[in-house]
This record gives structure tokens, sequence and C-alpha cells, in this order.
DNA sequence: ATGACGAACATTGTATACGCTTTTTCCCCA
DNA sequence: TGGGGAAAAAGCGTATACAATGTTCGTCAT
């Protein structure tokens, strides 16, 4: 009854490109999985909290099926962890599978500056400075969260005018798992993504240099992933098994 | 009453580490998601083909529900193609996705190369020539649908052994799909993978000559991409908004 | 004879209900 | 007072039922 529901980012009604008809309200599923998907980029989900198939149902205001739905394509993407019968909580990435997000994205950023450098115009770039700005801005102002999104829409951004799409979506979910990364292994204070940096490699692809890009992102990505502090935490489910029969 | 069921490769029983008590009854949902990604693979179920919720629920023993679960993530793998009130059918893939996943495979299959010749190992090798030698007796024997599956098993066991599993999950994903670009665009007649390039790149591995290797793969995928005939078979569903009102 | 309209059918989308596993709480006993 | 066990509660897994929508076939009018 009292239960306030979200409403989960209203988009501009029909989205698709037929004017008259709108189809669906599948885009609520979208809206509600971006929503999600947002929270926990941001970090207003920290990993591992619970996600408990009723609370959300209420608070988005449709049925656990649903729920369910979103919640599997969110483990898909590894947002989030599916346990069997213990339900969903927000990934907590391991130190190997921060090691090996940010070799790929070594492996496929830096590989795509070159396409992108030859490929991208002036409007590309307009929209990118805006983006890195807005990001500054966020940093400056002290908003964590936007920045956090932000950089990982400019990465993303940037590997979707490679104009490859499979590679573009790649990337993106690699952004989406680092900011995860950055949730557990960061160091307070100081984000990964230093301003300046994207900055900088904005002007290399305006000079249409995809060579020196493609350094310069290695650079980049190397800087942010020293940046960690990559402890595994004390095991917190010591194998007894392996310790004692072994 | 009396349809046939199918059960879909009954598994070992406990995969898990733990000896005595088995988890779950999802290993079934596991085993049936394998079945039919396996039949889009071999190409027994072929682009365009129709997957309706009903027969596959009576087919597999299973409610709709799971059905449904199941092709979500074959949807979110790219193998189907979910249109929103018809239903699921198997993903015909466009010359620009085709494009796009070779581009994907070139980047990434070969810049795992080096880090596999440092990484693998005589038990390693002697695995991978096996898998080599079903595929040729299986080409041979003129069984085309074992031959690419197997051939995209190569590829994925070859990424496995980099060591890193996000870009090993990708690259399997990548064969996945190309298994079915093969079956729309390939020519009947000479599949794409001439069984003497995996030896020669096995005898590269073997070497330890991570750069050759590398060359090697990148000569194997293009060889693959330039035995397609990539055209746009003829529009089927026009845009006729673009056309008319443009 | 052909084309358009309408009704019956087929198929997906969503919600709810029930069963089972896990977890928690509370009481009793040592 | 602390620990163990049982009962209750909570939460997930699955199935089924109902509603909405798309499709097909038949009929009627031109």
């Amino acid at each position: 009854m009292s239960q306030r529901q979200v409403d989960a980012e209203r988009k501009p009604a029909s989205g698709s490109g037929r004017p008259g008809k709108n189809g669906d309200g599948a885009e609520r599923h979208e809206a509600i999985h971006r929503s999600i998907s947002d929270a926990i980029i941001e970090h207003r989900l920290k990993p591992g909290a619970r996600l408990r198939e009723d609370a959300l149902s209420e608070v988005f205001g449709i049925s656990r099926t649903g729920i369910r739905k979103i919640l599997q394509r969110l483990a898909l993407e590894q947002l989030v962890t599916l346990t069997p019968r213990r339900g969903a909580s927000v990934t907590r990435p391991t130190a190997e599978e921060a090691k090996d997000v940010f070799d790929a994205r070594q492996m496929v950023e830096c590989g795509l500056m070159p396409e992108v450098a030859r490929r991208i115009t002036a409007a590309d770039l307009e929209r990118l400075r805006d983006m890195e700005r807005r990001e500054r801005q966020a940093l400056k102002a002290g908003e964590q969260s936007s920045a956090i999104k932000l950089s990982a829409a400019f990465h993303g951004e940037l590997a979707r005018l490679s104009g490859n799409d499979t590679l573009a979506a790649f990337v993106e979910q690699l952004c989406s798992r680092s900011s995860l990364i950055l949730a557990v292994y960061g160091n307070a204070g100081h984000l990964g993504c230093e301003s300046h940096d994207h900055d900088g490699l904005l002007r290399h692809l305006e000079g249409g240099d995809g060579e020196r890009a493609r350094a310069f992102m290695s650079r980049h990505l190397k800087a942010i992933e020293a940046s960690l502090s990559i402890h595994e935490p004390e095991d917190e489910s010591p194998d007894l098994y392996e310790i004692f029969s072994g």
C-alpha cells in the first residue's frame, strides 16, 4: 500500500524508428535493468549486497517473474552473482577476475584505437569533449558516483566509434565490471580515470594519430590498474577440505 | 502422453567438488542449453528456424518457464533472436555482423597466441592434437555437423589456455556465432577450417614461437573469411519508411 | 474472382500460487 | 549460561493459469 515505487527514468515515449504505435511494455524492463545496472556501477549498491526478488518486485511494481528475468541478464553480464538457492547479490570480483578484465581491456581498447582515429568525425569529438567536461566537473564537485559512470560511458562511446558493435558491447561490459573492481580494490580518494588522461587521448585522436592514441590508452589503463591495491581479502570461506584432509 | 522426450545428454551425476549431496536440478537447464546450442552450432537448426516455447517445453519435459529462461540466455549469446510478440528464432546474422565477428576474432584470438605459446604444456598439446585428429576424421567421414562443432571447440580450448577466462568466454561466443555465419554465407562443399591449418598452428605453438603462431592464426582466420560469399540476400523486409518518406 | 473485414486459433507476456530448501529463532536441556 | 535441536519463517524454483496480441482462415461484398 504505502511502499514507494520508483519510475526508473521515464524515457521519451517511443524510442523505436516507427513513429505511430509504440510496441511494448518491454521497455519497462529495459529501464529497470538500466536502473539497477546504474546503481551498481555508481556504487550505490556495493559488492556483496543482496538483491532479494520480493523487495525488487515491490520497489519497481512488477512481479517476480520480470525481476528474475532482469537478474539473470545482469548475471550474464557478470554484474550480479546468482547463488543457487541463495538468490542474487552484487558480484564481488576476485583478484584474478580483475586482472583478466584489465588484460582484456588492454587488448581490445588499445587495439581499437587506430580504427577509431581513422573514423572519428568532428561531431564525435565534440560529443566526447562534452562528456569529458561533464566528467571533470563531477570529479571536481566530489560526485564520485557520477564520475565513475561518466568515465565508463566515455570508454564505451569511444569503442562504439570503431563501428564494430560486437567489440563495442564487449568493451562496455568490461567497463561495467571495472567499476565493480574499483569499488572493491580501489583506494578511496583518487578515482581511476584522471580526467586529463581522457583529454590527452582526445588530442591524439583529433590529430588522427592512431598509434599514439593506442600507446596513450595503454598507459592510461596501466595507470588505473596500478592505482588499485589488489590483495585478496582474507579468505572468507577457506576450503577446509583442502586444508585438513589434504 | 505419447510425445517422445529427449534426455539432453545425461551428465555424470555430481559435478561439484563436494562428494556427498549433489545440489541442483539446475544442471538440467545447463544440459538443455547445451543441447539447443549444439543443435544450432551443428546446423541441425538452421538460421531463421522458429523455436516455439510450447514445442520445446514438450520435447524437454519442463515447463515454459524454464524454456524461456534458456531462450533468453541464448538470445544474450546472439544465437537466437527474440522478436517481441513473435517468439524466438535462430539468428540469421547480417553481413555486417559477420564482418564484426571476424574482425573481433582477428583481434582477440591473434592477440592471445603469444601468451598461449608461453603457457602451453605437453598435456595441453596432447589434448589439442587429439581434438584436431577427431576433427579431421569427422571431415573425412563427411560429417560436417561434428566437424563444425569440433572446430569451434578447438578454437575455444586454445583460448582457454591463455588463462584469461573473460577473453576465453568471449572467444567461445564468437566461435559459436561464426558457426552461424558459416551456415548462412558459407559455400557448401568446403568448410571453413581446413584441418591442416590447425595442425600447422599446433606446430608453431609446440615450438614456443608465439609470433609465428599469431601470424598463422591471422592467415587462418582471413582464409576462413575469404571463403565466405558475403552478399546480403535480397532485402526481405526493406525499410519502406526510408524508401518512401525519405 | 478478388479483396477486405471479422472471428477463431495459436502463441507469447505476465502474474500468482505452491513446494522445497535454507535460515533464523526460540526453547529446552546439560 | 551455553549449546543443540526443532519449529517457524523467509526466500527461491517451478508450474500453471489468465490476459493480450499476432496470425490465419473463412465469408461476404463488390
